[in-house]
DNA sequence: GCTGGAAGTGTTATGAAATAACATTACATC
DNA sequence: GATGTAATGTTATTTCATAACACTTCCAGC
């Protein structure tokens, strides 16, 4: 879980200025149409996970919430986070206890990581597979109403070296 | 996650008796032969979890570690939990802070669960699909050394009522 | 059998992650 | 502008997990 090598994390280069600003107008004007309101503390912490290059600790989200470099309270950030993923902008990586903006757009649905356990860079992917899963547990009788996957292993950058 | 129903939580039944002596017994010879050593705090949570009817929270296996009702040290749970997943006896289940008896046998495995958020239970299933991530994954460089599936929503009788 | 190193354990203390509980404020609807 | 709901602010606490270091056990090689 933690970086054991020198390598560039490869993650996903965090959104900035103009690209930035209009993926948090899309996530207000998508709250707007459905009915949900993107607040200001909501608005703030997604901004960050946008900005961020890979998955973030809540606890660095609570630290950096504030403009003015002032942490924020606790609730105030999982409030946010929780909200966040409801509506699908954010996923919460359970085996890193970090969260990430969601890259796939588009609406709630089940995620999927590859984590490199060497450099900690982290992708979202398609969940390949998954409907299969879901339809094997469907059999059962069981409803699947939320899937996540998380593999770990190493990038190709960090097998290669 | 939490029980919001009155069901009963049909998990797997924990084992007793000469069943759960058969396991424990199981366990230290495929650790004897894979050079391991299935040590007597190893062996204690082992029997806790085997022995309990679905995720066991730490804190509980270490509440009830002492055979006399006397607590166990953090630490030593801890690290039988790490050793126990090392060697496939045991998983823990992220998305709840928990820990299982392994019910799949065999070695070390990707591991998959489906988790009732009614009644609470809980059932590891084989992971439908994972060969099709893993090689999406593969194509992309990425070699997979663990893999989690962990399935929210409602079993069959939750959703009968 | 002694011995040296590795693996395992005991113990104390601390750190990290998340939530409970309750007061207060914003917001839409009537 | 009254009313109810959703969201936020704030304090405190709970839950989960690990760091650090001393001590013991085990086994291989002498
Ligand atoms: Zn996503
Ligand atoms: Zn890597
Ligand atoms: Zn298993
Ligand atoms: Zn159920």
């Amino acid at each position: 879980m933690d970086h054991r090598c020198e390598h560039d994390a490869a993650a996903s280069v965090g959104l900035k200025g103009s690209a930035l600003a209009q993926a948090l107008d899309q996530a207000g004007s998508r709250c707007d149409s459905d009915g949900q309101r993107l607040t200001a503390p909501r608005r703030r912490v997604l901004e960050l996970l946008l900005g961020a290059e890979g998955p973030v600790k809540a606890y660095d989200l609570i630290a950096a919430f504030g403009v003015d470099g002032e942490a924020a309270k606790p609730p105030t950030v999982y409030r946010a986070l929780e909200f966040l993923e409801r509506q699908g902008f954010a996923h919460r990586i359970e085996s890193l206890n970090a969260y990430v903006a969601c890259r796939l757009g588009a609406d709630t649905h089940a995620a999927a990581f590859l984590i490199c356990d060497c450099c900690g860079a982290t992708r979202e992917i398609e969940p390949a597979g998954a409907d299969v899963l879901v339809a094997s547990a469907g059999r059962d009788g069981f409803v699947v109403t939320n899937l996540t996957v998380e593999a770990h292993g190493l990038c190709a950058a960090c097998r290669a070296s």
